[in-house]
DNA sequence: CACTTGACCTGTCCGC
DNA sequence: TGCGGACAGGTCAAGT
């Protein structure tokens, strides 16, 4: 589910709510959804209390005081709720339809905090998993160490991304753009509505593209992720915030699931075809193949 | 190597 | 209404 905006929009709504409060006990579900979750890792979380929230690429990464920190990857169908100590979700809660009470079925972790709120990690597919890592350590995690730079960060320029993304010359560039090893936190959403936006076919191969397109290609994709942002992050399916709400950036999508319907630019009728193993939506009048 | 496919899971939707 | 199959925002490991 989350990429980048998603997981940006949760970890702005975390940094107002989880900061000064501290972990009283834990519950959860699923053993993978939290693969090192014994006794003795648990004991390291009840009394620590958490000091900040961060990202990387499509991971948050929730510090604690203990010099721990919680990493949460989200996966597919991952939500991170935080419900404060009355609060209730479902029936007469201001997103009534979005989510039910919790915890439901899908809750994989709960986190009690002392004052009785609570961090639900609401996962349906179980893809999504949380882990405790010493902070310290973090950079040199597999992980970490091969992820490829922000795209929001200030010296991402269009010069970087072409350098980054000719590391897979022969691949399309839409299989580059989800490699998060070229860059963080694309996902399909913004590959296809960055594509869309640069007039780039996602089945082009990389080192048949322009500077030009390269340059195009940056301004979109910084675009499209921006706008993301502001509008909360895309709600396909199940995707909430850090307060149970959804993003509306699908009201703004031009491509993305808009199969059947004209493309904003040309009025051709918006296909969906198969690149890199993914659901791909173009506009076949805009995008095409250039050799 | 570089690229593609299958696996990990549950739920929903669509066609028969 | 029931049932099988395809598909879903991501990432690994295994296969070619």
């Amino acid at each position: 589910m989350p990429e980048l905006p998603e997981v940006e929009t949760i970890r702005m709504g975390l940094s107002q709510l989880l900061p000064g409060h501290t972990i009283k006990k834990v519950d959860f579900d699923w053993s993978k959804s939290f693969p090192n979750s014994d006794n003795d890792v648990r004991q390291f979380l009840i009394g620590a209390s958490i000091t900040k929230v961060r990202r990387r690429a499509k991971v948050l990464i929730i510090e604690l005081s203990t010099d721990y920190s919680l990493i949460v990857h989200l996966k597919m169908t991952g939500q991170l709720v935080f419900a404060s100590a009355n609060e209730r979700f479902g029936a007469g809660h201001p997103n009534d339809s979005l989510i039910g009470e919790l915890p439901d079925k899908s809750t994989r972790v709960t986190i009690q905090f002392s004052d009785q709120s609570k961090l639900f990690f609401n996962d349906q597919r179980k893809f999504g998993w949380m882990r405790l890592v010493p902070t310290i350590g973090i950079p040199s995690l597999d992980f970490f160490k091969k992820i490829g730079p922000e795209p929001l960060s200030d010296d991402f320029t269009w010069r970087i991304l072409r350098e980054r993304l000719l590391r897979r010359p022969n691949s399309n560039i839409k299989a580059a753009l989800l490699d998060q090893t070229i860059i963080a936190g694309i996902g399909n959403i913004y590959a296809d509505e960055s594509l869309w936006g640069s007039k780039i076919h996602p089945s082009t191969i990389v080192n048949k593209l322009s500077l030009q397109k390269f340059k195009t290609l940056h301004k979109e994709l910084i675009f499209v992720l921006k706008l993301a942002i502001e509008k909360g992050g895309s709600s396909d399916r199940n995707y909430v915030n850090a307060k149970g709400k959804k993003g509306s950036y699908m009201n703004f999508a031009r491509v993305f699931r808009r199969e059947g319907q004209k493309c904003p630019r040309c009025e051709t009728t918006i296909i969906k075809i198969r690149v890199a193993g993914r659901g791909t939506h173009i506009c076949p009048h805009c995008q095409v193949i250039r050799q």
